[in-house]
RNA sequence: GGGCCGGUAGCUCAGCUGGUAGAGCAGGGGACUUUUAAUCCCAAGGUCGCAGGUUCGAGCCCUGCCCGGCCCA
């Protein structure tokens, strides 16, 4: 299938056509913002493109396909053996550490020819003449310029000097005047370089620079600043993925998230976001009097969730020990004992377990405990601390999680445990019955050893998907819960909630048992359920016994994963878009 | 752990029934003072994830493995 060269006007035509198609289309995208709105893009989950109007793309590539326009055949065609070995050699000097690579120019790369040309570079290689600045200080947000520019008249400029610094992320290079984009953690905004004032613009995409010039809209209406002088703070070393369609590989976007915070802005709204709902939760708790604690993370023995630990070795003590598979909610409790009265810890919990879409072996926890609180108050300062958060960051209590519009506000609704399994026909007191019940659905429930097992599995199969618009589930029964204190009416029913959103539990709440004798009892009852085969029965405490018989006050606890919130609250399917680095295994 | 899908140039992707790997962007050289995915011309760029196998011939078919995604357990 010999390739034939496309006859030259054909060409000449194509590229006529090109300039035609496009220059309307100029016109219009002139309006379209390049920036998204703060927060979640308007397209939903799963599409990293950044916000450009794909239409003279597609019309372009139609073009491309219909023109069949090849690339003629190479002059000097040096045989596949040749290239293959070529080829071979560039990858390995590819492989080489940038550092040993980067400095090796050829002699006359540094010199440029008799005109002052440069000379023929490889990648980034273009000499820098001088060593970058160190510093760039007193430097404006591009979106605060940008602001000062946006009432300016077409072609006007303004009269004060502004600076800015950032990331080159386009060119269009007219000659005598160069366009640039340049972006910073604030936004986006147009360079204008007339080569009478910078003189030739050294710019590579990618490049970090800083420019003094004045806020200006240019004859096309775009935002701008008219760059009196520019600087290069840091040359781009690799080519810059692709710049309009970003990083879309998964794979890529993870274990190289500087790429993907770099190419996509929803990427580093939803981290920015992270960080501000964190900031968010420690004022609404700060600002309750709650006094901020660490504890351990190394611990003895491990216990408080149903987990495999990660397990290392102390030296000094020559024993093993483990990473904590919870929060620190023993130890917090023993705080509440001494008098802290209201404590909160926001900590690294390691499960030596599989990655899914909301499992990472790393994940982030807060536990509080306030005194003088049941879960009744617990309920509702989860509630409100969420409606403030959702407040704080995104401005809206109405989020899209999971496909599903969820309102966030407070209050939200209340199901009892048992009549949440009743309304589904999974409830029985009788373990025989339940697992009748649960068989007769097509539920294999083999691993199910104990009646608690079996409840848990009836929860997550049947209640919990549904449980969609906020939710607090409460009232448990007292064998799942050890620390939990049993209600008033009942005493094989503990004050226990778990609060739920689109199906996905964020929370674990009681009222803490605060009774020395009563503990040690649960601990034997849960040595019990060990014995039965539950692998999940939480081993008994000595100390902490002790430490509940100086007496502790009524108590108020929850646990909380604030990787689940921050899915929510940035419309997240996959735990992993709101870790920066999430887990993955070493590419050998 | 099982099933399905994917891995081709730095990035985004084509590649038909097995017959010499090809586009756009980025990068190199050149033109251009109002562009905005700028445009135009020229040249360059490949370990087709890895290892075997089948075949005259494999990016494509077969086997195993690695990495990732989705679903199930």
């Amino acid at each position: 299938m010999a390739r034939a060269r496309a006859p030259a006007d054909a060409r000449r035509r194509d590229a006529a056509r090109a300039r035609d198609d496009a220059a309307p289309a100029g016109l219009d995208d002139a309006a379209v913002p390049r920036l998204r709105p703060g927060g979640r893009g308007a397209s939903g989950g799963g599409d990293h493109r950044p916000a450009l109007v794909p239409r003279r793309h597609r019309r372009r590539a139609r073009r491309e396909t219909a023109g069949g326009r090849r690339r003629p055949p190479r002059a000097g065609h040096r045989g596949l053996r040749a290239r293959r070995r070529a080829g071979r050699v560039a990858h390995k000097q590819r492989g080489q550490p940038l550092l040993l690579r980067a400095p090796r120019l050829p002699h006359r790369a540094r010199g440029g020819d008799a005109a002052g040309r440069p000379a023929r570079l490889g990648y980034g290689q273009a000499a820098v003449s001088t060593r970058p600045p160190k510093r760039y200080p007193d430097r404006d947000e591009i979106a605060a310029v940008r602001a000062e520019a946006e009432p300016l008249e077409d072609g006007a400029e303004a009269a004060e000097s502004r600076r800015l610094a950032g990331r080159v992320m386009a060119r269009r290079d007219m000659g005598k005047l160069v366009f640039l984009d340049l972006v910073d953690r604030s936004g986006r905004i147009q360079l204008l370089c007339p080569a009478a004032r910078t003189g030739e613009v050294d710019v590579h995409l990618g490049d970090v620079v800083g420019v003094t010039g004045k806020p200006a809209k240019s004859r096309r209406g775009e935002p701008s600043l008219v760059v009196d002088e520019l600087e290069l703070l840091s040359r781009i070393r690799s080519p810059l993925p692709d710049t309009f369609h970003g990083l879309t590989d998964v794979e890529q976007r993870y274990r190289r998230r500087y790429l993907d915070l770099m190419m996509n802005e929803e990427t580093r709204a939803d981290f920015i976001l992270r960080s501000r709902m964190v900031k968010a939760i420690r004022d609404y708790l700060d600002g309750d009097g709650f006094v901020e604690v660490e504890t351990p993370a190394l611990q003895a023995d491990y216990g408080g969730a149903f987990a495999r630990p990660f397990a290392t070795h102390s030296n000094e003590l020559d024993q093993d020990i483990y990473l904590r598979i919870a929060g620190g909610e023993l130890y917090l409790k023993r705080l509440i004992v001494g008098g802290l009265e209201k404590v909160y810890e926001i900590g690294r919990v390691f499960r030596n377990e599989g990655v899914s879409y909301k499992h990472n072996p790393e994940f982030t926890m807060l536990e509080w405990y306030e005194a003088y609180a049941d879960y009744n108050d617990t309920m509702e300062r989860f509630e409100t601390l969420v409606e403030t958060v959702a407040l704080e960051v995104l401005g809206t209590t109405k989020v899209t999680y999971r496909g599903q519009d969820i309102d966030l506000k407070r209050p939200w609704r209340r199901l009892k445990l048992v009549d949440a399994l009743e309304e589904h026909g999974v409830w029985s007191e009788d373990e025989a019955d339940l697992r009748a019940i649960l068989e007769s659905r097509g539920i294999n429930t083999t691993e199910d050893r104990t009646w608690s097992q079996l409840v848990d599995h009836a929860l997550t199969n049947y209640v919990e998907p549904k449980l969609v618009e906020p939710t607090f589930l409460h009232d448990y029964p007292v064998r799942l819960s050890p620390f939990a204190r049993t209600t008033d009416g009942d005493e094989q029913i503990v004050e226990r909630f778990e609060g739920f959103v689109g199906g996905t539990e964020l929370c674990n709440a009681f009222s803490e048992l605060n009774d020395a004798v009563e503990q040690e009892a649960r601990f034997r009852m849960q040595a019990e359920e060990g014995a039965g085969g539950n692998v999940e029965a939480e081993p008994g405490d000595e100390d902490y016994v002790e430490a509940l018989s100086y007496g502790m006050a009524p108590t108020g606890g929850l646990g909380f994963g604030i990787d689940r919130l921050a899915m929510v609250l940035a419309g997240k399917e996959s735990i992993r878009d709101v870790i920066l680095f999430p887990a993955q295994r070493p590419k050998s």
